[in-house]
DNA sequence: GAAAAACATTTTATGTTTAAAATATTCAAA
DNA sequence: TTTGAATATTTTAAACATAAAATGTTTTTC
């Protein structure tokens, strides 16, 4: 039962041996893991907290930057669209986890802030996210750690001067 | 509030395993490095070949199976779920691209195969395919890409062992 | 100053994704 | 057999995501 993941015929097209080949096997593997991952979190997040993923995020960038941040700001960090999170925000605004509010000296942003509701929701959140996250990602050695932040940091460099 | 607390405040702070902090940096640069290639790739087939990430997965599983996957498979090897596979089936067998015939034995499930237009415009697609995923991953040492498939194998393992 | 450009956000239309309910088939007993 | 559980798929409703147009605000430029 062991092998159930790499049976996929591999007879077929193992002939083609392009070094291109293990650049996609690499990134196969690193969109399961992710995947796998991402998912997990999303059911306990939902099971256990009754939250989507993309509001938790939401939340996480505002419980980092306690003066608060414009929907652009989100928009940029959560790397989504503007349309998306506005209506997100809007939400978020109606279950009095966040506030919106116009900045003095420009009437066409909002500061948006986690409410002291929102603060107390997401620090059960946050307790319990970290731990799922350690429980997928800690079993690895100080080594491995580096080592993949690494690679992953240079990955991201290559993709972002192909098309930026 | 005395001091007691504020301190209780701090401690709680560096009471958290080390550990689980760098986890959650590892899942985030994780993340962000996979969508990232994601957002390029699906940029890519969008805008050179007209189809969407998710009917190319579907036909690449396809293609790696000539003879044929019901639609069970392809939910579980996509990795999404069964009825985003069902809609994306309609699509594809009205642009002919495939094809689902009934299993002899199993009235419930089809089998879905390429057809063989199906095949000709996954073959051009999946040589561009290939190239594009060689740009952003193939600047790695054989080393770096041997550790990086070994870690994230034993991710998938220890997630999977979670909740299968 | 007024027109034009740039900015920050929301709205709209369209499409994707999921979970859960619904439909239909097979299998396993009692 | 007939009941019930398991299986394979589709449908449905809600959340999410994007691009493009619309709204209102600020800045630039002439």
């Amino acid at each position: 039962m062991d092998s159930a993941s790499d049976q996929a015929g591999l007879d077929h097209e193992s002939r083609l041996e392009h070094g291109d080949h293990q650049a996609v096997r690499l990134w196969l593997r690193l969109l399961t893991c992710t995947n796998l991952v991402e998912r997990h979190l999303r059911n306990r997040l939902r099971t256990e907290f009754d939250i989507t993923l993309p509001r938790f995020d939401f939340m996480a960038q505002l419980a980092r930057e306690p003066k608060g941040l414009t929907m652009g700001d989100l928009s940029q960090r959560m790397m989504v669209s503007g349309g998306n999170v506005s209506g997100i925000a809007v939400q978020l605004e109606g279950e009095g986890l966040i506030s919106r509010e116009p900045v003095p000296d420009n009437r066409r942003a909002f500061c948006v802030t986690l409410t002291r509701a929102g603060q107390k929701r997401f620090a059960e959140m946050a307790e319990a996210h970290e731990a799922w996250v350690a429980e997928c990602l800690s079993n690895l050695s100080g080594a491995d750690y580096e080592q993949m932040m690494s690679v992953l940091k240079h990955i991201k460099l290559d993709v972002s001067r192909i098309e930026p």
